[in-house]
DNA sequence: CGAGGGATTGAGATTCATCAATCTATGTGG
DNA sequence: CCACATAGATTGATGAATCTCAATCCCTCG
């Protein structure tokens, strides 16, 4: 089975070097020494571009590639059968996407861009060839791994709270968190967020008219808002009480 | 801060060798040559014995050790701050508990017993020792750590669906086919199974009020029941269709 | 035998989904 | 530049799903 390929569109020129990459601090390559850098980069089958709301690699399908996220954002969500969807993650630069048990089976979630991306792929049947070149790839991917649980069980918290507003609350507040986390941007109260009403209920576990009607609910109490493609957040403090959210559980997200 | 020591009491006798574990494939320590399982045990704390519903550690204290469950089962869980809970996982035997991003950081959840347990217990300021010198317990580890990702967005979808039946059907269905995997059994139609209704409903998002209204919908319905500590599933199929769970993905649990 | 945790049942209130219509912003082709 | 198409946001009405409160029952254990 060839795998399914995507509309990736490849840099053509100018390409980001992994020695020069200004967020290789917060990828899969933190805490590789720079004259591993070349190591890394010759595993790196290039960086290529994607539009909005194009599928990234399909549920059940192989992928020739695990990406890590250079620039933009993409939902990782699982396919319900009756035409709905459990969006699993959010994901935002740094991000290894692409990554489970058994690395060469068909994948057991999809992605799709929710921004213009740009990704950097590298082969599946090399990964493991990489991590054992460098113990500190295999020791950084072991960290991901723990922050990614950690991410999915906040997330579980959300979805599993009883009412709309909280779990909206708590979704919106860890994302306006690792945003700031990082871009490591002073805290500013609104940060860029591109989700539809539809993609929220998609990972809340509610319906879109649900979400519009407790999105109005939040603006109305002053607790966030969002428009134009803008969340905004007068006081962040107060939104993670709303949703229970301890907000220094975001600290242990970026590591050592 | 010395950590919380919960109630363990060691296993005076005939504590069970690691180059003698019955269950070794199917823990932390599958693939260790003969030859290095006296490595793995000099990092063996030792084992220790715990009753039902006693705490194995604490959300945000600290704990000296990581364990790898022997026997028995125990719920993995977030407290809620209203006294709820929120289950992540419940933990069968060959799962290792309390490993998380940053190994020397206060845990970001609890734990707790369900049945009698027996516990391996390795200390977590070693536990980085243990992974340098073995690469196959660091590969195994971060095998784990997947599987675990695969549990906890099955989890997501159980509880992100919007009806009840649903999500207790999935819930069920997952730990019932987990529960034969795990002991290798063929399959039969009924399983060992420790939670209370209010447990099911700290797993799922629900009231026990609703859980009980549910279960006895699916009982009727002859699809499954819960009674005697016993879950009984005449047609797993049936259930998992119900639940719209993938039974093939529980394949990907245990590797290679 | 009594105490207590879990299971069960009922009634009423709340939250949420569904269906359907409208509105708005954006982009596309002529 | 306008007409149109389309996706997303918004609103209303209705019924279903679920929660809450409260009472009762049942089983187990000391």
């Amino acid at each position: 089975m060839p795998g399914y390929t995507p509309e990736l569109i490849e840099i053509s020129k100018n390409q980001t070097r992994c020695s020069e990459c200004p967020i290789r601090h917060q990828t899969l390559f933190q805490g590789v020494k720079k004259e591993d850098l070349n190591l890394v980069q010759s595993y790196r089958t290039g960086q290529y571009r994607l539009k909005a709301r194009q599928e990234i690699f399909l549920e059940a399908q192989n992928s020739q590639y695990l990406f890590s996220i250079y620039h933009g954002w993409c939902a990782i969500y699982k396919s319900l059968g009756n035409g709905k969807k459990q969006i699993i993650k959010i994901a935002l630069p740094g991000d290894l996407i692409g990554f489970q048990s058994n690395i060469e089976a068909p994948l057991n979630y999809s992605a799709i861009s929710l921004t213009d991306m740009v990704l950097c792929a590298f082969p599946r049947n090399e990964f493991t060839g990489l991590l054992n070149r460098n113990a500190f790839v295999l020791k950084r991917l072991m960290e991901l791994n723990a922050r990614e649980m950690n991410l999915c069980q906040n997330h579980l918290m959300a979805i599993g709270k009883n009412i709309a507003i909280e779990k909206i609350s708590l979704f919106c507040a860890e994302l306006f968190l690792r945003f700031h986390n990082i871009y490591q941007l002073p805290l500013t109260n609104r940060i860029f967020f591109p989700l539809t009403q539809v993609e929220i209920g998609d990972a809340t576990g509610l319906t879109c008219v649900h979400v519009n009607r407790t999105l109005k609910t939040l603006s109305d109490m002053n607790l966030m808002d969002i428009s134009a493609r803008t969340l905004t957040v007068p006081d962040i403090d107060k939104l993670c009480k709303l949703g229970q959210f301890d907000a220094k559980s975001i600290h242990t997200y970026t590591l050592y």
